[in-house]
DNA sequence: GGAAACCCTGGAGTCGCTACAGTGTCAACC
DNA sequence: GGTTGACACTGTAGCGACTCCAGGGTTTCC
C-alpha cells in the first residue's frame, strides 16, 4: 500500500503520515526498491486508532501512552481511566471558559448601536477595560 | 515605569511584554541610560486594552486592528462589529465541536467497568474505532 | 564585596501540523 | 525516445502566541 492509498483509506493527509512517523507514532513501513513506503494492514489501523484519539483532541502523547497500552494487553489500565478523564477535565475546563467567552462577545455586540455616529460602542466598551472600569467581560470573569 | 512594575500592573508575564513590543503591538517605550525599558501610562493602558482583547480569545492580528481603530476615532467602525462578529463565530463553531467532544468522551468512561479484570472497555472501544466498527464517537460526529 | 533580583538580546522550543523546494520515479501517451 | 502528469522522497521553514534559555550587564541590599 502506498502512502497516498493509506492517505486515501483514512481521510489522512500524506505529509501527516510522515509526520506521525517522524514523531515515532507509526511504525517504519517497508520500503519498495525506489524507496517508496509500503504499508500493511496494520498500519493501517494504528492510524486509524490514531486519528480517532486526536478527533477527542488527546494530545498525541498521550496518544502514544495509550498505544503502548494497547501494545500490552495484560498491562494495568487504570492509567487509561486515568487518561481519559484528564482529557475530558481538559475539555470541560475549555468549554466553562468558551461559554463565558460566547457571553462577553454577545455583550460586546450589543453595545453596537448600528448607527455609527460619532462613536463606537464597542469599542469604547474595550477601551473602558484598559481604564480599569467595570465592563461586562471582567465583570464576568 | 520598569518592565516589572507593568508586568504586575497587567497580569502579564515580562517576556511577553517585549514579545508584544517585537510584533508591533505596543510602542517602543523610552531607555534609561542603563538601556532598561521605561514604560508611560499609555503603555499600560494599551497592554490592557490587549489583554482584554486576548481575554475575547481575538488573534493578535485582530487585536491590532482594533488598536488601529481606537487610534482613529473618526472611522467607520462597521469593521469593528465584523471582527467581533466573526469572533463570535469562532468561539460558537468550537463551542459546537467540544460539546459533542465532551459527550464522547463522557461514553467513552462509562465503557470502563471499574474491575479492569483482563479488559478494558475503553481501549477496546478505542480499538473497535480502529476496526471501522459503529462506535459511540462516529455516530455523533 | 558578594548575593539576589532585576534587566538586556537573540535564539530555540512548544504543538500539530502544513507548505514548500529540490529531486527522483513511474505510467501513459504521442 | 521524449514529454507530461501524478506520484514519491528528504529536509527545512512556517504558523500563533507565547515560553524558556544562555550569556551577559545592572542595581540593590546586607
Amino acid at each position: 500500500m502506498q502512502i497516498k492509498e493509506l492517505a486515501r483509506a483514512t481521510g489522512v493527509d500524506a505529509e501527516t503520515i510522515r509526520y506521525y512517523e517522524k514523531q515515532g507514532l507509526l511504525p517504519e513501513p517497508a520500503r519498495r526498491d525506489n524507496g517508496y513506503r509500503d504499508y500493511a494492514p496494520e498500519h493501517l489501523e494504528r492510524l486509524s486508532f490514531i486519528r480517532h484519539c486526536r478527533a477527542l483532541d488527546m494530545p498525541l502523547a498521550d496518544v502514544n501512552r495509550l498505544l503502548g497500552f494497547v501494545e500490552e494487553p495484560g498491562a494495568d489500565c487504570s492509567d487509561v481511566d486515568l487518561l481519559v478523564d484528564e482529557q475530558l477535565a481538559r475539555v470541560r475546563a475549555r468549554l466553562k471558559s468558551m461559554r463565558a467567552l460566547e457571553k462577553q462577545l454577545l455583550q460586546l455586540r450589543a453595545r453596537c448601536s448600528g448607527t455609527h455616529a460619532g462613536h463606537c460602542g464597542i469599542l469604547e466598551e474595550l477601551v473602558s477595560a484598559a481604564h480599569g472600569e467595570a465592563c461586562a467581560c471582567h465583570s464576568n470573569l
